[in-house]
DNA sequence: TCTACTCGCAA
DNA sequence: GTACGTGCGAGTAGA
C-alpha cells in the first residue's frame, strides 16, 4: 500500500519550538523551530519512506468553532515573534522540498487532515499523520496511523485503532465522545465538570457515545458524576462539536497536482540550509553528488624527499598562493608536533604524514620558509611548531580561523563547514582531509567578505599579525617556582585539614563537603538553618548564601574558609603543577577565535584568573618568576581604559575632563552622585559607584548589581539613573548604541569589529534587555580588545627591532605581563609604557599605563 | 567515559 | 513568575 504522511504543522513547529533552545543565525534569524520540524521530518521520512507528502497548516481567520463558542481556544497565548517568523520560511523550504501544503481559511489543520486521511484511505492510500496533539487520535484506524511525538522531537508513539483499544479501551471515534466530556484546556473546551480522562474513558467504555450515556442517566447510580452530567448536558454536547474534527473539508484536488517527494530540486533547498545554517541537515540531502564525486578530488600522498622536492619546484612561481593546513597534536610545548599536512598549490593537492614529515624535517620546513604567498588554517599552531625547532614561516598572508572569527565571532570554526559555507563542497568527517581543496574559495571568501566590511584594516594590522606575537608569547612561557608552589601546596593542605576536622565536628559525621549535595543536607535538614535560595537540584549553598547564614552557625565560617582554600589547591596549586613543562615554564594557549567581544581567552592553564583580590590567593602569584636571576617581572597596565574608551566615544563632557585631569574617576562620580565635596567621599559610596561603573563595562544588569552592592534591586536602579543623569552625554551615547542595534541588528568597535546582536529582537523582556546591555557594553569592551591587541603587537616588534633579550610572556585583558632583564629595565619599561599610551592616537582622552616590577608577578603590582 | 550541574576565579 | 555580562576549570553525581 502507498504510504502518505501528514503533518500537523503548527503543532510540530510549536513543539520543536519549545524542545530546542532559541538558535539564530548570524543574521539574526531564529531557525530552532524549523531545525526541530524537518530534523523531525526527515525521520519520519526515513522511516516510512513515503511517496507524498502533505503539510497541513493553520489559518489566522477564525473557524467555525469560534463562530459556535467565542471562548473556544481563549486564553491560549499568542505566538512569540520568534516561532512567528519561522513560519513562513518554513512554508518557502518545504515548497522546495516538493512537499503539499494546505491550509484554508475556516478550517484548522486538523479538519485538514481528518479530511484528507478520509479521502486517501478511500483512494486505497495508508495515511501516516505526523502531531503533537492527542486530538487526532480520533483520526486513526485500522489503515490510518497517527504519531504522536513526545518529549519534543525524540521520542514517538504510533496509534492505530488496536493501539487505541489496547491503550484507552476505546475506539478512535469513541475517543471523541471522551474529549466531549473531559474537555480540554488547551483548546478551552469545557467538557462535564469533575470528569476528567479516568471517569471519561470509563464512561464511555461502558456506554459507547455520549449520547447513549445521557439516555442511560436514569439508570445510572446516584451521586457528583450523575448530578455534573445533567447540570453540564449542554457543555458536552457543545463538546463534542468542538472535538469532533470535520472530515468533509471542501477541499479539492486531483492526485498528479501532487508533487512527488524526492523529485525536488536538493541544490535548492541545500541553498536553504546554508542560507540558514541548518548544517545538520546536509547529509539528508543528495548534494552528496560533489562528494560522493570528491573521488575526482585526487589527494597526492607525498612519500619522500622526491615527492617534496616537487613541492619545493612547484613553490618557486611566486606569482601562486600556497594554502597549509597542519594538524598539530600535543598539549605541553615539549609535547607538540605535526601530525599531518596538507598542501595545496595551483589545485595540486599533497598529503604528509608525521613519519614523512619527521623523516624530511628540514626539507619540509623550506616550504614554510620560502617566499611564495601562503594562506594558513590556524596560524598559530603552525608558527608554535616551526618556531619551537627553531624554522621561519614566512609570507604568511592570511589565516582562515581568524578571518571566520571576525565575520562571525563566537561561533566554532571547522573546516567542513567553511566548505559548506564557502565552496559548496560537503564532507564527510571521514573525507576531512579532502578539506584542502576548498582552501582557495574559502580564502577569497572570507577575504573579500572581511573587505566588503571594512574590517581589513581589524584584520591585517591587529588580527593577523597577533597570531604571530601569540605564538612567541606561548613559546616564551612564564616560569614557575616548583618549591614556592610544593610551600603552598604543605601550607594548604595542614589547613584544609583543620578546617575538615573542623567542619566534621561542628555537624556531627564525616561527609563530602565539596558536594553541594552532601552539604545542603547537613546544614539545611540536620542542622536546620533557614533555605535562603534554592537551585535546579537543591539547596544552593554559593558564598552568598553561606554569607547571609554566617552568624547563624559557627560551621559556616568554617565552611567558607574550606571553600576559599580548597579552591585554590585544587584550581591554582595542583592545577598548575599538572601543566609545569620540562623547562620548568607554564606555556598557556590563547585562543583568538573564541569571545564574542574580541577578547583573548587563555586556557591550559588558564593565566587570565590567577587570584589577585585576596591575600591568601595572591600568594599564587609569587609562584610566577623571572626566567633567571639577572631578570625581573614586570607589568604594565592599563588604567580605566574601558571608561576611558566610554568617554571617547560618548564625548561626555564630565567623563573626559575627568580623565583629562587624570582624576580618580570613582571619586569624582561618588562626588557627583551623592552630591557632596570630594573630600567627603567615603569608601563606601566610591566603591558603590565603582560597582556602577563595573556593571556598565561588562554589561550587568540592575539586578546583579544589586547582588553586588547587597541592596535592593530599586536601590541599584536608582543608582544607575542617578549615574546617567551626571554624565547625559553616557547617557545620550548608550541610548544610541541601543538605537542602532535595533535597527541595524549588530554593534561595532572602534576599530570595526562586529558583533551582531539578535538577542535585541527578542519578544522575551528578559533576552531583549540583555541584547540592550551587551549593545552597549560590546563597543566598550571590544574597542578596549582592539587595543591592547594593537600595544601588544608594537611592543613585540619594538623589542624585537632594538633586539632587546626581554619578552613578553601573558596578556590578562588590560595588563602585559614581560620577563625583563635588569640591564634593559630602564628601557623597556619606557617602550611599554609608551606602545600601550599611543598605540592609538585618535582617542581624545589619554590613556595611562602603571608599570611595575618585582622578584615575581606578585610584587609586580 | 561522558554530560549536567554547581561553584568560583579574573579582567 | 522568570532569571538576569564572559570564559575557564574543578568537583560531584548520574547515566
Amino acid at each position: 500500500m502507498e504510504k502518505i504522511l501528514i503533518l500537523d504543522s503548527n503543532s510540530i513547529l510549536n513543539r520543536a519550538f519549545y524542545a530546542l533552545p532559541l538558535l539564530s543565525t548570524k543574521n539574526g534569524n531564529y531557525t530552532n523551530g524549523i531545525l526541530g520540524y524537518l530534523t523531525m521530518f526527515f525521520k519520519m521520512q526515513e522511516e516510512f519512506d513515503c511517496k507524498y507528502v502533505i503539510a497541513t497548516f493553520d489559518r489566522r481567520a477564525k473557524t467555525f468553532r469560534h463562530l459556535e463558542y467565542t471562548e473556544y481556544k481563549a486564553g491560549r497565548k499568542s505566538m512569540p515573534n520568534e516561532l512567528r517568523e519561522q513560519l513562513e520560511l518554513l512554508k518557502q523550504i518545504l515548497r522546495a522540498m516538493n512537499i503539499n501544503i494546505f491550509e484554508l481559511d475556516g478550517f484548522e489543520a486538523d479538519d485538514l487532515i481528518g479530511t484528507l486521511s478520509k479521502i486517501f484511505e478511500e483512494k486505497g492510500f495508508e495515511p501516516i499523520i505526523v502531531t503533537g496533539d492527542k486530538d487526532a487520535l480520533q483520526l486513526c484506524s485500522h489503515i490510518t496511523k497517527v504519531i504522536i511525538t513526545k518529549k519534543g522531537i525524540s521520542d514517538k508513539e504510533i496509534y492505530d485503532n488496536n493501539k487505541m483499544l489496547e491503550v484507552y479501551g476505546v475506539t478512535p471515534e469513541e475517543f471523541i465522545d471522551v474529549k466531549a466530556l473531559m474537555g480540554d484546556k488547551s483548546d478551552n473546551i469545557p467538557g462535564v465538570s469533575g470528569i476528567g480522562e479516568k471517569g471519561a474513558v470509563n464512561l464511555i467504555k461502558e456506554y459507547k457515545s455520549l449520547e447513549n450515556v445521557y439516555e442511560n442517566l436514569s439508570n445510572m447510580k446516584e451521586g457528583k458524576v450523575k448530578k455534573n452530567l445533567i447540570e453540564d448536558m449542554d457543555k458536552a454536547f457543545l463538546s463534542k462539536r468542538l472535538a469532533t474534527i470535520n472530515r468533509n473539508v471542501p477541499i479539492e484536488f486531483s492526485l498528479d497536482e501532487l508533487k512527488v517527494y524526492n523529485e525536488f530540486d536538493h541544490n535548492l533547498v541545500g541553498k536553504f540550509y546554508k542560507e540558514y545554517e541548518l548544517k545538520s541537515l546536509m547529509g539528508k540531502l543528495n548534494l552528496h553528488k560533489e562528494s560522493s564525486d570528491n573521488s575526482n578530488l585526487n589527494l597526492i600522498e607525498v612519500k619522500n624527499l622526491e615527492d617534496i622536492n616537487e613541492i619545493l619546484d612547484l613553490i618557486k612561481d611566486e606569482e601562486k598562493i600556497l594554502y597549509i593546513n597542519g594538524n598539530v597534536k600535543g598539549h605541553k610545548v615539549s609535547e607538540i608536533s605535526f601530525e599531518n599536512i596538507f598542501f595545496n598549490i595551483d589545485n595540486k593537492c599533497f598529503s604528509l604524514n608525521k613519519e614523512v614529515i619527521y623523516n624530511n624535517f628540514d626539507e619540509v620546513s623550506k616550504i614554510f620558509s620560502s617566499n611564495i604567498n601562503k594562506v594558513l588554517f590556524d596560524s598559530k599552531s603552525i608558527y608554535k611548531v616551526m618556531y619551537k625547532n627553531n624554522k621561519e614561516v614566512n609570507n604568511v598572508i592570511f589565516d582562515i580561523t581568524i578571518g571566520e572569527y571576525l565575520l562571525d565571532p563566537g561561533k566554532e570554526i571547522e573546516i567542513l563547514f567553511l566548505c559548506e559555507k564557502y565552496s559548496n563542497t560537503y564532507l564527510k568527517q571521514e573525507e576531512m582531509d579532502l578539506s584542502i581543496f576548498s582552501f582557495p574559495e574559502i580564502y577569497k571568501s572570507i577575504r573579500d567578505e572581511i573587505i566588503k566590511n571594512e574590517m581589513d584594516n581589524l584584520y591585517f594590522n591587529i588580527e593577523h599579525p597577533l597570531s604571530f606575537v601569540l605564538s612567541q608569547i606561548e613559546l616564551e612561557g612564564f616560569k614557575v617556582s616548583k618549591e614556592t608552589l610544593e610551600d603552598l601546596k604543605e601550607k594548604f593542605e595542614v589547613k584544609i585539614n583543620e578546617y575538615t576536622n573542623k567542619i566534621y565536628d561542628l555537624a556531627g559525621e564525616e561527609f563530602n563537603i565539596n558536594s553541594p549535595k552532601q552539604l545542603g543536607k547537613i546544614l539545611f535538614e540536620k542542622l536546620d538553618l533557614p533555605v535562603i535560595k534554592k537551585t535546579k537540584t537543591g539547596y544552593s549553598t554559593n558564598a552568598e548564601v553561606l554569607e547571609a547564614l554566617r552568624d547563624k552557625h559557627e560551621i559556616i565560617e568554617e565552611i567558607l574558609n574550606y571553600r576559599q582554600i580548597t579552591k585554590l589547591q585544587s584550581t591554582y596549586i595542583i592545577g598548575l603543577m599538572d601543566v609545569i613543562d620540562v623547562d620548568q615554564k607554564i606555556h598557556t594557549s590563547f585562543n583568538q577565535t573564541i569571545t564574542t567581544t574580541g577578547r583573548l581567552s587563555s586556557t591550559e592553564p588558564n593565566l587570565q584568573n590567577i587570584p589577585i583580590k585576596y591575600p591568601l590567593g595572591r600568594e599564587i602569584r609569587k609562584v610566577f618568576i623571572p626566567e633567571n636571576e639577572e631578570c625581573l617581572i614586570l607589568s604594565a597596565d592599563y588604567s580605566q581604559i574601558e571608561l576611558r574608551i566610554l568617554a571617547h566615544i560618548s564625548q561626555d563632557e564630565e567623563m573626559v575632563n575627568a580623565f583629562r585631569n587624570n582624576l580618580d574617576i570613582h571619586k569624582i562620580t561618588a562626588s557627583e552622585i551623592f552630591s557632596v565635596s570630594e573630600d567627603e567621599v567615603t569608601e563606601s559610596m566610591r566603591s558603590k559607584c565603582k560597582a556602577v561603573n563595573f556593571g556598565i563595562v561588562y554589561g550587568i544588569s540592575d539586578f546583579a548589581l544589586s547582588q553586588d552592592l547587597k541592596i535592593s534591586r530599586k536601590e541599584a536602579k536608582e543608582y544607575m539613573d542617578k549615574y546617567f543623569n551626571r554624565y547625559p552625554g553616557v547617557k545620550n551615547y548608550l541610548d544610541s548604541i541601543v538605537e542602532f542595534s535595533k535597527e541595524k541588528g549588530y554593534v561595532k568597535t572602534i576599530f570595526n569589529r562586529v558583533r551582531t546582536i539578535p538577542e535585541i529582537k527578542s519578544s522575551n523582556k528578559i533576552v531583549k534587555s540583555l541584547g540592550e546591555r551587551l549593545s552597549m557594553n560590546t563597543p566598550i569592551q571590544g574597542s578596549a580588545a582592539d587595543i591592547i591587541k594593537l600595544a601588544m603587537i608594537k611592543v613585540f616588534n619594538k623589542l624585537k627591532e632594538r633586539k632587546l633579550k626581554s619578552k613578553i610572556i601573558l596578556q590578562v585583558h588590560d595588563e602585559l605581563v614581560l620577563n625583563v632583564y635588569k640591564d634593559e629595565l630602564k628601557e623597556v619599561s619606557r617602550i611599554v609604557k609608551d606602545e600601550m599610551e599611543n598605540c592609538y592616537e585618535d582617542i581624545r582622552i589619554p590613556l595611562t599605563v602603571n608599570v611595575s616590577h618585582g622578584e615575581n608577578w606578585f610584587e609586580a603590582k
